[in-house]
DNA sequence: ATCTAACCGAGACGGTACGTCACGTCTTACA
DNA sequence: TGTAAGACGTGACGTACCGTCTCGGTTAGAT
């Protein structure tokens, strides 16, 4: 019987180290701010080697992405609401809730800023689209009541865009309100 | 007559080093990045010393911010066309142009995506809102034939968000297509 | 018959595996010097596990001592001459020769500078006393004629001595000249 | 009246940096010994940044010899005294001290361990040549009752080796009689 | 015509994170 | 049990930049 020629040799990755340096990043990220993390930091807090950080993550933004990106689907997953006002509205309050409280929120808003000062970090936040997935679930739903949606991707800019924009570069999000008027002009002018 | 009794003393501030470290500070945006760009490389390209730099700003985003104000607002002035959806377009498509393309557009990205990792940046940005004043000129001529226009803030935040959205989330922007599309919708939303 | 209480259980040690750090290391001091020598280095250059080496030696030095102490020995064996004064150059000029050309020089000149720094090596170097037996070996020869010789240690370290630390300290070793008189003067004062 | 072009600018060198250094060097040589003696280490010790010790020295030896290059040549002068014998012997007897005991020994014995482990250093090693001026000194004094007395290098070579070599490879330095029966030795060679 | 206070450039200072390297140990599969 | 492979926690390496400091020298308004 041939030995398999792509066996894997030598001692297997430690899953432990894996979970500790997450958490670490999770945490450190939460307490210290993004700016003050660093690969130093999260191998001490994971209690963990630096080299081992370094053998299979490059950048703090790389474990944090590993770090939350299931996290972000997962709190970004609102029900099936008969409405489709209410139906998009409970998915926006959901994002701007995310955005401006949740650790994972936090972490989300840290490596779109990255991705806007290092090219490594930008090419896997695009690829990973942290926020497409849940707007496409929420569009697929509404879509039978707005016949004149747009392209998905233009549909869930128009949906997200101005929330995101708003956690950017205004100190308060927008109130329920204004959440619940962005939803019925973005209805109205899918309508017809 | 009395001396001023608040009337500076010494040397004064020499405009030419503030000025070369405006433009060097332009210059290694471009040239290096925002990551890889120092106070200490600013400094030195500027051919000024590193205690002069630090007296006057403290931080590369407060320089880049001072040496890039004034070409934002000029790059988001657009003319006053007669149709609305054509005022409302080419100020979208200047806005993707200047997003993608422009030096102060690059300038902008780092700045916002520093916001997210530094809360003194954050505030400055906050403060300055460097696309808001534009926005708010375009939406008042727009106004008269848009009854329906929500407030100021979410107004803007409905033309510039997704175009912004989609320039942090995506590798490519909007097409003139989708821009044309986008402002159509929105004018149909606030219309009646 | 029956087997062997005391026999050695599970598999023996590869042979193989020991001639192959043995040259390695060898190979690696030539070809980089023995402060960039490493056991990482040797293991990898012998093609062999890293654990192999650590299980069999503790240090560089080790594997070093062991891969030359034959060569020292035949490198410094010389022939027995009728005059004392020929045998007694003959052995300081292999010395010399060996000290400042040969590969087990380069070697013996390592081990004896690790020795001040470790005192496990220094132990080890003490013990092997590579120069030693070499040096009585031809004391031994030239003794009939010289009565006023003192005790083998003073006189092989009398021999030996300026030729080890001419090797130490200057660039350049003594010349034929210097070691023909450095050999007349011994004798000179060993003879009455 | 002119500028000097060659005036020095910017921050002088600090002396209390370099003292504290030096000191530092010392301190830990003698606390934890050569080899686990560090940069870092050094750094640490002396309250001083690492760049700074970088910044004016770019190995441990290099420190170590500027720190006892002076303390050497103290511990190795000896008084002149009328009989030759006299006068050699005390200075073996300082040397043999000098090498088995002092710190500034201690220091030497690694700088040249060293030596043969690092072209930079065996480099600096023969340039000071720390042992020579000491010995030319006392080679001098005698030189009027040692007619035959070869070359100063040579001479040399065979009053300091032998003690010299002993230091290297035994564990223990030789007695007073044997120095004594060295220096006999040494100037009946030298007599005639 | 000095005086004096704040500016200027240069560059060394004490720190600290960077990413790499080797250490010596461990945990696999295979012989 | 020995072996080759390779990941593990540890810690020094030499570099870069941080923000501060200390120089000599400059430039104005106040005296």
């Amino acid at each position: 019987m041939a030995t398999d020629a792509t066996a894997k040799m030598g001692r297997p990755r430690s899953e432990r180290a894996r979970r500790a340096v997450l958490h670490a990043a999770d945490d450190l990220l939460v307490d210290v701010g993004y700016a003050a993390m660093t690969m130093k930091g999260i191998a001490e807090r994971a209690g963990v080697g630096r080299q081992t950080v370094y053998r299979w993550w490059t950048t703090k933004a790389e474990i944090l992405l590993e770090a939350i990106i299931d996290d972000v689907e997962e709190e970004l997953t609102t029900p099936a609401l008969p409405d489709a006002v209410d139906d998009l509205l409970t998915y926006v309050r959901a994002l701007s809730e995310f955005l401006m409280t949740s650790p994972a929120g936090l972490a989300y808003r840290a490596l779109v800023g990255e991705a806007q000062h290092d090219p490594a970090v930008r090419d896997l936040v695009h690829a990973a689209d942290l926020l497409g997935a849940s707007a496409r679930t929420v569009l697929d739903r509404v879509r039978p009541v707005a016949p004149a949606m747009p392209s998905p991707k233009l549909a869930a800019a128009q949906v997200v865009g101005p929330v995101v924009y708003r956690m950017l570069t205004a100190p308060a999000e927008f109130s329920h309100e204004e959440l619940r008027e962005h939803v019925r002009h973005l209805l109205t002018s899918w309508s017809s």
